[in-house]
DNA sequence: CACGAGACCTGTTCGC
DNA sequence: TGCGAACAGGTCTCGT
């Protein structure tokens, strides 16, 4: 599911808090729980919990689509892959279907990790480098401009939109924020990224910073059966709108699958190029 | 290096 | 109505 906003969004929540539940920071983990192993990656959770419990959470921020918590001696950190989800609840909440993993905090709240599918990890680790690989940068970071993606667009001779959601091209892009971003800055999906001009590169690196910023101001994206308070699924322009006209030329939008993901796009907006081939350039 | 297929999982929706 | 197939916001690994 969760994508740069959607995991931002929580990362407010846990922060901030809301009327029902109550923030997080500043808290003691005083239990765990783990009711799915394989969700927690390391250590062992004899070794997670001994070295866990009694530590407060300092910091709650986000790395790409992960969310990390910042504690005294250690980092934990949380990737929620497809339908992963983070609650804060009262104890005495009955333990749902697809809770995985239980924190117990100071004051009778719990931090729960669910998960439907199961593809979530849970890493405890000192140094967050190791599991962040080689994670590209931060789309929002005002170091990334328009010249790096230039830069990384010519060092590729991938289609654009496999690209824009490899993690160590770009971190926190998926399959819908990808396609959103192609449309608003009228790149076709299946675009050399090596042809694009500095001022299509320019325009690629404006239209991802509004769309992942208009994604975070409305909470992120709710779709499926997943709700988690976000409405920008109300203000998709492609994704999921196959056969449904274009907000911009009323063009039925298109869908087809590129590196086994549904992509959807306007062919109007979006035109395939007609590229000339290198060595025939004068 | 780049790409495709398969695996990991469960739940929902689609098509006959 | 029922049932299997297809599909879903992600990532890893393996083979070509």
């Amino acid at each position: 599911m969760p994508e740069l906003p959607e995991v931002e969004t929580i990362a407010n929540l846990l922060r901030q808090g809301t009327e029902s539940q109550p923030a997080i920071i500043g808290k003691k983990i005083t239990g765990a729980r783990l009711l799915w192993e394989r969700c927690l990656a390391t250590p062992t959770f004899p070794e997670f919990k001994q070295r866990l419990i009694g530590q407060e959470i300092q910091k709650i921020w986000r790395r790409g689509k992960f969310l990390c918590l910042s504690l005294p001696s250690d980092i934990l950190l949380i990737h929620l892959r497809m339908s992963g989800d983070l609650l804060v609840e009262l104890e005495s909440a009955p333990v749902l279907t697809h809770h995985r993993l239980i924190l117990n905090l100071e004051g009778g709240v719990r931090l729960a990790f669910n998960d439907a599918r199961k593809f979530g990890r849970v890493w405890l680790v000192v140094d967050p480098a190791t599991v962040f690989g080689d994670l590209g940068p931060e789309p929002l970071d005002p170091s990334f401009t328009a010249l790096d993606l230039f830069h990384r667009l010519q060092a590729s001779r991938r289609q654009i939109k496999p690209l824009l959601i490899d993690q160590s091209f770009v971190a926190g892009v998926g399959n819908i924020y990808a396609d959103e971003t192609l449309h608003h800055a009228k790149l076709h999906p299946l675009r050399p990224s090596h042809t694009l001009t500095f001022s299509q590169a320019e325009r690629l690196h404006h239209s991802l910073r509004q769309v992942l910023e208009e994604g975070i101001r409305r909470n992120g994206t709710s779709i499926d059966w997943v709700y988690r308070g976000g409405d920008f699924q109300n203000y998709l322009r492609v994704y999921q709108r196959t056969g449904e006209p274009c907000l911009v030329c009323g063009t039925p939008i298109q869908k087809m699958i590129v590196g086994q993901r549904g992509t959807h796009f306007c062919p109007v907006c979006q035109p395939y190029p007609v590229l000339i081939p290198e060595a025939h350039r004068s």
